[in-house]
DNA sequence: TAAATTTGCGTAAACGTTTGCGTGTTGATA
DNA sequence: TATCAACACGCAAACGTTTACGCAAATTTA
């Protein structure tokens, strides 16, 4: 055989060599190339060591997009997220890589930005064959609408979903969660026991649904111990307001609500932000962290880590959601006997203590 | 037209409807039905709207992969990053995100993990026709090895890559950067102009490209204005230690700098985690921030804004750099006409004056 | 009314694979 | 030497599209 003229070629070579070229340049047909490629024993050793050398001199890859058509499956998940600059999302990200990549699977993210709108036209790119399945969390416009019609498109046209985080319960799909309720009720529980007598909890609005769990886990904790529940110890915030932004509205109704309630000894907030402005603020009005306040925060990002003093968290365990929503989805898709029941996996919380609690 | 036998079996259908089968159901060919779809003169009104009106009920879409397989093109986008849960890289990954959907693009991630291997295997997953083009960002292995077969493979098979951040200069492709260089001597400027006689420079070693820069920008703005250089003023840190999760080694390191020099009241650092941890460590040693040390960062993440007190950094414009990323790629991949030179884009930096600084 | 044009649709080929099956050639067996 | 299995390969079809082209019927023109 005589490459030489190919190796000449080769660094103009734009496309990628395809069987076709192979089968020509050889002078056999392209199902030879290709079962010889795969070792068939149709095809003889010289053969296939013929086109084995060519192929490799040539890099020969198998094109993806077709081999995507002939078997109708993309090897590639679709990953719906409402925000990327974000710890926990990112983390969630990370997680869905690694167990994707790991199973020889890519992943293509769609960003929602919180926007309905975005979420659905992300959805329609990506459900027209492009992906074999879905891993998703809700925009908290698409929570406040309550419209999940395109979930339900999706899954009828028998496009496996699974959802985190930010679930809607409806919907007859895979889902990982964790246990808000439980790990709220555990923050506020160790506040309680560390002495706390005047207890605050910073949240969002109820729609949002980790945002009321962990609501309803400071209102059993502060009940179970008979502590006082009055509704202004409660701070509600509009979180679609990007205080990411305009810091300085999310320090003022902190502050208010410090001076509305005096003698505020113990914060619990849904969040890392919150639980880091709350620091910063009563810092600011000379408060000292932990022995005036003690704040324990919700998602243990880099915030809590580096803010000073760091801050006692209740752990999500982002990565791991990540990881076992990749892998509910990819053992959907490769059970071929279908028809098995939708799981909910509920995460357990952990608590990491730092310094801005008493340990 | 009696279609109420589709719309019967309509819920239990699961893949999506194709050409082929609203051509059997409707008695004309698969390219009559692809040409009424697409308001092709060469059919007639009448077939026309039968076909729509088909299509339309059972939400008919053109198969992606078919049309990639076709087109020869997938309207993705490969991106590679190194590490996704880091400020810089997510909010480049929402950049590219933007811009790419905006025109029409997908947005495949993959993860290196700073990992050389992993960008290959990551890379080869992608090249085999699962994407029109790269947009990466180098993995620090990669820096080290200094093995760039990988990209140049890519871009030989004519598949164009755009570099941002960490960018190797003698591959041909087009790069956004942003002025490292000017960016830290500024920083370091303003130092000196705040009064600061005795500022160290907390920066990476120098196979980091950009890390090296930094250092290099620090420099010339101490010679400029006279300060004294010594080699001891210059931290230079490993930075393939995961210092977050063993932030204890890092504060060591800062906190020997400050001992063995005495007197320091300015801080360059090169990132945001170096730049909180310093001031963490200031404030521990008793220092006041801003009055005894000032400190600039670089990056400006959520660490440099919910600090107490909040961090004076250099803006790195990471989404404007995914922007612009994807600006060149996608402008690459539609330009016919080929061979266009490279481009190298430089983004300015920007100071953002905060508290830890003196105004 | 025959010829020329338009209309409306179908056929074939292509993108790059894989796989079941058919077939001609070889060598061994009867 | 006729028969048969084994071997090594090619053909055809399929995945879901799009598009150039061909062709019959319907319509217009001469």
């Amino acid at each position: 055989m005589n490459f030489i003229k190919f190796v000449n070629v080769n660094y103009i070579m734009k496309r990628q060599v395809t069987l076709k070229q192979i089968a020509k340049e050889l002078g056999v047909s392209i199902p030879t190339v290709s079962k010889a490629l795969r070792d068939s024993k149709e095809i003889s050793e010289e053969t296939k060591q013929k086109v084995k050398a060519f192929a490799k001199l040539f890099n020969y890859r198998p094109n993806n997009i077709a081999l995507s058509l002939k078997n109708r499956r993309t090897k590639t998940i679709g990953l719906i997220i409402p925000e990327i600059v974000h710890y926990f999302f990112s983390k969630v990200i990370r997680g869905v890589e690694i167990v994707a990549n790991t199973k020889g699977y890519n992943v293509v993210v769609g960003l929602s930005s919180e926007s309905f709108d975005k979420e659905v036209i992300n959805m329609e790119m990506l459900a027209n064959g492009s992906i074999d399945g879905f891993i998703l969390s809700l925009s908290k416009e698409t929570m406040l609408n309550q419209d999940y019609h395109h979930f339900i498109e999706a899954i009828n046209q028998g496009m496996p979903v699974v959802m985190f985080d930010r679930v809607v319960n409806d919907i007859e799909c895979d889902k990982v969660v964790i246990d808000d309720l439980e790990g709220s009720k555990r923050a506020v529980q160790k506040l309680i026991k560390n002495g706390a007598k005047k207890i605050v909890a910073i949240t969002t609005k109820d729609y949002v649904s980790v945002g009321r769990l962990r609501t309803q886990g400071y209102i059993e904790a502060m009940e179970e111990h008979n502590m006082p529940l009055e509704s202004n110890l409660i701070l509600k915030l509009d979180d679609t307001i990007d205080y990411d932004g305009h810091l300085d509205l999310l320090e003022k109704e902190i502050e208010q609500l410090y001076r509305t309630n005096k003698g505020i000894d113990g914060v619990f907030a849904v969040n890392e932000l919150y639980a880091v402005t709350a620091m910063n603020v009563a810092r600011k009005m000379g408060k000292s962290i932990p022995d005036d306040i003690q704040i324990i925060g919700f998602t243990d990002g880099v915030l809590s880590r580096h803010a000073s003093p760091s801050l006692t968290t209740i752990n999500q365990k982002a990565e791991d959601m990540g990881k076992t929503a990749a892998r509910l989805l990819i053992e959907r898709l490769e059970n071929e006997t279908d028809e098995e029941a939708y799981k909910t996996v509920v995460l357990k919380t952990q608590i990491i203590e730092r310094d801005s609690t008493i340990n």
